[in-house]
Order: C-alpha cells, then sequence, then structure tokens
DNA sequence: TATTGTTATACTCTATAACTATA
DNA sequence: TATAGTTATAGAGTATAACAATA
C-alpha cells in the first residue's frame, strides 16, 4: 500500500516555493520597472528580432495575448519599447525595444543575475548549472502540443 | 559588454512555465477539491502529526495564515480534515485527515503522479529525480531566512 | 505584549467575451 | 471565416488590517 509521501516529495511543493522566492527577489531587483519580473522577460524577447509580435510575446511568455497589451502599454508608456507596424501583415505589431530600453535592459540583467544567485544559492555552481539546464528543457516544450502518449491514447482509443 | 540573453536562460521565465504547466496538469487530475493542487498539499501535510498547526502548515506551503483558514472551511466542510484543539496550545489548531480525507489522499497521489510524468516527460527517469532532488533542496531552506552573504554584508555594513 | 486564528476589505491577476481591422 | 490586437467585465487569488482568544 501506498503510504503517504511528506509534502516535500511533491513537484507541485517545491515549484510553488521555488518560483514564489525568485519572483519576491526578482521584483525587489526590477522595483519600478512597468510589469515588474515579466516586464523584464518582455524587454529580453523584444530585444532579439525574430518573432517580435504581440502574439508571439504572449506565447513565449505563457500568458494570454489580453495580458500582453497592457504590459506593452506600460513599457511603451515608460519609453522602453515602441511598437511597429509588421510590414508583412498590417494586423500585427513588433515590439522592438527604444535606446533608453536597451540601456535599462543592461541594468536589469545584472540585478536579476544576482537575484537568481540568490535563490540559487543552496546549491554549488555545477549544480546550478544542471537545474538551469533541466528546467529551460522541460519549459521549452509547448504547452499545447499534447504529449505522443496522449496522441497514442487518442488514435487508440484505450484507457 | 553583456549581449542580451535569450529569454530562454532567464530562470524566472522557465520557472514560470514549468510551475503553470504544472500547475494546469494538476489542476486537471485534482478537479473537484477544494483548494485545488493547494488542497491536496494540505492534506499530504496534515497526515503527518508533526508541526499539523494552521500557522505552521501556512508556512510549509508559502501562504499567508488568512489564506490557510479558507482552505482548512472548504476542506473541512468536505469532510477530508478535522479541526482539533491543540493541547499544548489553546489558541492554536491542529488539523487532521479524516478516514474519508484520507482514501481521498490515496486516489490524489495516484493522479498527481500522473500530472507531474506528463510534465516531467522531456526528461529520462534519471534527469527526473535530479531535477526533483535539486529543486527540493532549494525549496526547502527558509525563505524569510536570510543567507550567509546578507548577514554578513549587515554586520560588516559594507556595500 | 506577542501570537493563533478569524473576518472583512481592497487590490492584483487572470480569464472570458466582444469588438476592430486586417488576412 | 480566421487572426492580431484592443477593451471591458467578472472572477479568482492575494495582501492588509483589525479583532477575539490565549500565551
Amino acid at each position: 500500500m501506498a503510504t503517504p509521501q511528506r509534502v516535500e516529495s511533491d513537484l507541485g511543493w517545491a515549484l510553488g516555493r521555488v518560483a514564489r522566492a525568485h519572483l519576491r527577489a526578482a521584483q525587489e531587483q526590477v522595483a519600478g520597472l512597468p510589469g515588474g519580473p515579466r516586464g523584464y522577460q518582455v524587454l529580453v524577447a523584444a530585444a532579439r528580432e525574430e518573432s517580435s509580435t504581440q502574439l508571439a510575446l504572449a506565447q513565449k511568455l505563457g500568458v494570454d495575448r489580453t495580458v500582453m497589451t497592457y504590459l506593452i502599454d506600460e513599457l511603451q508608456a515608460a519609453g522602453l519599447v515602441e511598437r511597429r507596424p509588421d510590414p508583412a501583415d498590417r494586423r500585427a505589431r513588433r515590439v522592438v525595444l527604444t535606446q533608453t530600453g536597451g540601456a535599462r535592459l543592461c541594468d536589469l540583467e545584472r540585478r536579476l543575475r544576482e537575484a537568481e544567485q540568490h535563490v540559487l544559492a543552496p546549491l554549488s555552481p555545477e549544480e546550478q548549472d544542471v537545474l538551469r539546464g533541466l528546467l529551460r528543457r522541460v519549459a521549452e516544450v509547448d504547452p499545447d502540443t499534447p504529449s505522443a502518449c496522449e496522441v497514442a491514447r487518442d488514435l487508440t482509443q484505450e484507457c
């Protein structure tokens, strides 16, 4: 029979604790930035030309596209990004970093590295790299893509 | 000079994506349980006698004690837990699992293992264990405890 | 005076739907 | 008809302060 596990072995518990701890540390570091740590993620993603329409950004950041509207509004009002018409699709807007935004981004990156360092402090540098790598690989899969086992289950109508 | 990183190398981005993905998967599995995945964590923690006052549970789960009141209210209304007076401190209430709650917990554990498996699917079983272990070690440090470097900084008044 | 639990209030996020302008 | 972006609204979640009972 299955003995009750300890809550420490629940992945959701660990993820929640670590994510909240990182969020608190990051919010301190980026105080004043519109959108907080998420605003930083927009700046980083917008710094790369590729896939910088609002919808693409929203999907990459894992938020609804309505949230992205407010986020860009605030970042634009702060002079950190601009909305430019997409030459290929007049419905879409490309989000590009302003010069001010680029300078701000450099400072933010330095501050957020400190926040990450603070959260990961219990681990050795090598372990930190392993954790980052594993988390990134899990995060990079499209959450909307059904897994192979789900596809197989649907095809075979089993279970 | 620091070239802008890709958003994929931001720890906050990866943590947010993975935590949200897990939350969605877990919510599907525990549909109907008061408090959702967090209610499950309360049940697991309450199944262990130790440190099961509402305040201790709140701290372990990383939420405010006011949140715990609502959570326990709902779990108690569903017959899954009971509030018992703490014999050592009449202000405190000990949260204990009912028989119904214990049975429900067994089922929930099985379902949540599936959810975790779904989220961690991109990793090999060995990598999954490594990720769980590293996350747990980071999560287990008390978020309110200042790090050694912070203490040293306060003491020396440097920086 | 400090702490546990409760309650009430306000605030922040998020989810949803409806609308526009394009495709 | 479908999609990108916007707007408005409602709901969930959270934070804060105040209170009663007890330490």
